[in-house]
DNA sequence: GTGAAAGCGCTAACAG
DNA sequence: CTGTTAGCGCTTTCAC
């Protein structure tokens, strides 16, 4: 090779020993300077820092790898959307990352990838990371134990079992099915009689825990389980959803496992002429941006993403950095129910066949109740 | 080092003289076989692949990275928000870097973050990338020059003009401003005498670009351009602007930046009693996943991030690999306004102190106009 | 407190 | 088609 075209592209990047040459040192006191190493003199340092700044020096972080056999980096595999919940998720990582001193690595998988997560953990294993996030990872058929032998690196998984067996594997974000209960209980406390589902689509964990969640909720009060509806996230799996369910006079309370489907599902009721919240109240999950601003404000559960990432992240490090200590103990992040003013106590019972209209609840809704963009959150469970 | 503790954790791990050895030739070959040189003879290709199966061998990337120069990865700048825009973004420019080979590293900018997008580039160089991609970013005070020097590896801006100048500077994603004026004349082909402008963050190239091509449609109509309101992106401060306007009875169209703001805009011109979009038309920016399904459906300008990111990226890669050729030119991304139901003329002049309601337009829009999830869109320009 | 020597595991030339 | 010889720019170990 032909000295130069360093890792910045530039040929003659600067190396160690040119800002050792021009500090008067050598090489290994540049190396000590940069990774704060002790004893090294206040004055020495200070010469090789100024010569470094002069040089434009940047450590090459290939070589450092290289000799010590750490990347200083973690890898992420995430689902190739830009849905609300997996998008929170990643920035909350990235931003912990960072302060954590590594670097971060993204690899996504997309829905009906062949290689899927155990393709992404391999990519990852192979630009060499130190530590692995799985995020919100989607079910697979075969290839579950095929990795088991070779992930030599501690693995978190956020919001789902793990898929496999490595040296180490944390999991994080638990709970969802609290969450899921508390949307669940507030509707039930509301006074209705039981609550229907819109479930997101079973092959993603974090749908399977809000459908149980709900499923144990009802249980646990004696209720009837009405059968579920299964879409797809969108809120146009919501709206076709609405249809359907707008047909049964029965329906009075919906929990949706997310807000894009919640607000899909409240137009068409709405279109239908089944009025929300008066006649059919509904709870979403995630609160979105928009969830406070659309007509009526919805009632939802929030997640912690940014909780949940601190603490994995957290419990990662630690794993990478103490190898042989105990792993850190995972916690229950809190359920966050927002609130607003999709879900109300259930009209009044039904005078078989001709529907009538009470005139007391009259008033628009729209015009009384404003949203609570923050506020009004009130902490449940 | 006491040789193992691989880039894969498990001390040990295989390199490729094991592999080698196993196979029976030289290290050399091993490489070859791994770099899919030419000149490999099918049968010695075959015993280092099964030699290599059998060790679980994976290559070392940061001795590759050391011994050639190259990282083989992207960098990307983000800001770390999960808005539907960069979200989306990111996760095209993820598919885009995979699909070429490249192995993608992420760093966040927050507002306000004191070493901004410098500071990310800064962590990106000394991670070792092989080009940048900067999303969307922000504007920033001083250090615009400060890493001029420094950047030795092609940068691609997206959405913004450079905010430096590197060795090679790209940019795309340009063409917000001619997504602005098919909104804006959209709106005025309806019969609108002007069109107010709820815009986005200033700081943003982004809600600049909007800004900007609002006002370059209506100067070439000839329209007044009435006051600028700025909101932050969220729906919190659309509804807050929507509060103002509602106020305001000359207002009957408005353009606003993103689809979170024109929610919140809608919601409290809704409240205020000013109906949407019989009194006052709205037209959003982004086509999020629920635009389709809130209370009008949201007319919109859909984004192609994808092919953004892709055209993009096609380019970056181009001109790391060819660093003498000529940069790839870059093409004005398409524009796709979604009419849905939020824009409709204007309703007949108003007859002044008074104001009174026309009994025709009564129907119920929301039972008429069901929302066209995808189909309704019509390529505009 | 500081330095010299010896690799980390791979790719880059060049020989055969 | 295949092997040999040198490093890439650091960190590590151990000596001073």
């Amino acid at each position: 090779m032909t000295r130069g075209s360093g890792r910045d592209g530039s040929p003659g990047a600067p190396r160690s020993v040119d800002v050792a040459r021009l500090a008067g040192v050598s090489q290994k006191t540049v190396s000590r300077v940069f990774n704060d190493e002790p004893y090294v003199s206040p004055e020495v340092r200070r010469r090789v820092l100024e010569a470094a700044e002069q040089l434009g020096y940047r450590r090459n972080n290939a070589a450092r790898a290289l000799a010590s056999g750490r990347t200083r980096s973690i890898g992420v595999v995430t689902l190739g959307t830009a849905l609300y919940g997996p998008a929170s998720l990643l920035m909350g990582v990235e931003r912990v990352v960072r302060d954590t001193g590594y670097a971060l690595r993204v690899v996504n998988t997309m829905e009906g990838d062949p290689a899927g997560v155990t393709g992404a953990v391999g990519s990852l294993l192979d630009q060499g990371v130190d530590g692995i996030v799985i995020s919100e990872p989607i079910e697979e058929e075969g290839s579950e134990g095929d990795l088991s032998v070779h992930v030599g690196v501690p693995v978190l998984v956020l919001g789902a079992p793990p898929p496999f067996t490595a040296s180490t594997v944390l999991t994080g974000a638990g709970g969802a099915d609290l969450m899921a209960r508390a949307a669940v209980e507030h509707l039930l406390d509301l006074g209705h009689v039981t609550v229907h589902h819109l479930a997101g689509p079973q092959r993603w964990y974090a749908a399977k825990d809000r459908l149980e969640g709900w499923r144990a909720t009802l249980a646990a009060h004696g209720r009837d389980e009405p059968p579920v509806i299964e879409g797809d996230w969108s809120a146009a799996s919501g709206y076709a959803a609405g249809r359907e369910l707008a047909a049964d006079p029965e329906v009075t309370a919906v929990f949706a496992a997310n807000d894009d489907m919640a607000i899909g599902l409240i137009r068409a009721l709405t279109e239908a002429g089944r009025r929300v919240p008066e006649e059919v109240s509904v709870v979403g999950f995630d609160d979105i941006p928009v969830a406070a601003y659309v007509t009526p404000p919805l009632t939802t559960v929030r997640q912690p993403f940014d909780t949940v990432a601190q603490e994995g992240l957290k419990r990662l490090v630690h794993a990478i950095e103490n190898p042989q200590a105990e792993a850190l103990p995972a916690s229950d992040p809190p359920v966050d129910l927002v609130v607003r003013a999709s879900a109300q106590p259930p009209p009044p019972p039904r005078t078989p066949p001709g529907r009538r209209r009470r005139t007391a609840a009259r008033s628009r809704e729209s015009t009384s109740s404003s949203p609570l963009p923050k506020g009004g959150s009130s902490t449940h469970h």
